[in-house]
DNA sequence: GCAATTGCTTGATGTTAATCAAGACAAAGG
DNA sequence: CCTTTGTCTTGATTAACATCAAGCAATTGC
């Protein structure tokens, strides 16, 4: 592992309150790797060996059942992801695959426990992150019950606008943000349609909002669904 | 505060490894309430005053938007409820309000950070139950986007049968569930006759898995989505 | 005892979203 | 270059689910 990529991780809210020791001593049995696009980096329900860290490209996490698919959410750098089940050392409930070409650490989830086990300061921003992983799912799950697909996506819409700004790229292919907005292909595509009517212009990967206040009026989106924290 | 709730409590996950002291510190500005039925305790959007654990009774989470609203979950003795915005400082995501007759002790969220910043145990315990919460709520996302509400209602009775055997008292409203699964009152109506084929008898609250087998082929039950840990 | 209320069920109907099928288009690879 | 492949879109159809309306216990309150 290069010092290079401890340095960039070393900024994530996890690991900024740890004791340069106590870093160091975690990285020492961590490694990094690059991956090509569409790599099936793990699979739900395997023992989870390994804590992971996107710090380039992008991960989709997924799961599966009865031969259908969805999509749970995209990772992009500089994030961690699946800490729960390093936590607990449990299966992992969601599969992970490289979007793009992506370079990836991987901490040993042993280590992982050793050290939230006698770091205190780790312990803690171990709480906070799982805090607001859990809120983030809570939100999510309210998207899912309370609204219409076409809700889901202008709601989705404005998310990206507000991170963005007026124009901006979708970042992921429609079939996955269908997939993730708990739609078909089919449907979204019927949905951006809809929302024409309220200024929203679609060409290819990129979105434009041109009257911001009618798709609010129809999206009523909310912090308590749709900010990042509160 | 009696002795005795004080005794209930202390067996939770949360507490059990806390020094005696800790607890005793923590406990010192906690208080219990009794309520009567459908008291609403917390709304969503308030800021987070108090972390609350069920002792008796039973406890609803909701959730609300567009005029709309939905069963997030139920809380059962003895277990504690918004963890997650009592740690993060942050708003309620979800509403709560009592189902029955319910005694709940109030610890002031400030305290629960005061005493979580010191102690490791207690630090330690949080990261457990918060990563607990978590992959509960994943769980469901999963059901709800990969699962029909027919496919929904039969693992939510298989779930019931593995815990409570097979014969099993729904321990809620059927509204209530039908809110929870994700559907409304008429068609879990509906979901039910259908799954009568597969040997479901439902009288009232009362419920009779008479076919196990056949419910399960249907049902597709899995660790992943179905287990309470995994 | 008898309204009045409440929760549940059923049927009819309407809406939403999924599926099926086909074609347009663009990117990738020989 | 042309095929191949995959994505996206569109239309037609079907399936799933919600809504509306009515009726039926069971309970509650007078």
């Amino acid at each position: 592992m290069r010092a290079n990529d401890q340095t960039e991780i070393r900024v994530l809210p996890l690991f900024r309150s740890m004791t340069e020791d106590a870093f160091d001593n975690l990285m020492r049995g961590a490694y990094v790797q690059t991956f090509p696009p569409h790599v099936d980096l793990i699979v739900e329900g395997d023992p989870c060996d390994f804590f992971h860290i996107v710090i380039e490209g992008s991960v989709e996490l997924f799961a599966a059942w009865n031969g259908r698919e969805t999509t749970m959410a995209t990772v992009s750098p500089i994030a961690s992801f699946i800490l729960a089940a390093t936590i607990k050392d449990a299966p992992y409930l969601m599969s992970a695959r490289t979007i793009e070409k992506s370079r990836i650490v991987l901490i040993p989830s042993s280590d992982v426990r050793a050290t939230f086990s006698t770091d205190l300061a780790f312990s803690q921003a171990i709480v906070d992150e799982l805090a607001s992983c859990y809120r983030t799912v809570v939100k999510n799950s309210k998207d899912l019950k309370l609204r219409s697909s076409v809700e889901r996506l202008a709601n989705y819409l404005l998310r990206q606008q507000r991170d963005q700004g007026n124009r901006f790229d979708l970042r992921m292919e429609k079939r996955r943000l269908a997939s993730y907005l708990g739609m078909t292909p089919e449907n979204l595509s019927r949905s951006i349609k809809v929302l024409r009517a309220y200024g929203v212009e679609v060409d290819g990967m990129s979105v434009t909002l041109t009257h911001i206040a009618d798709i609010e009026k129809l999206a009523k989106p909310t912090p308590l669904i749709d900010d990042k924290d509160s």
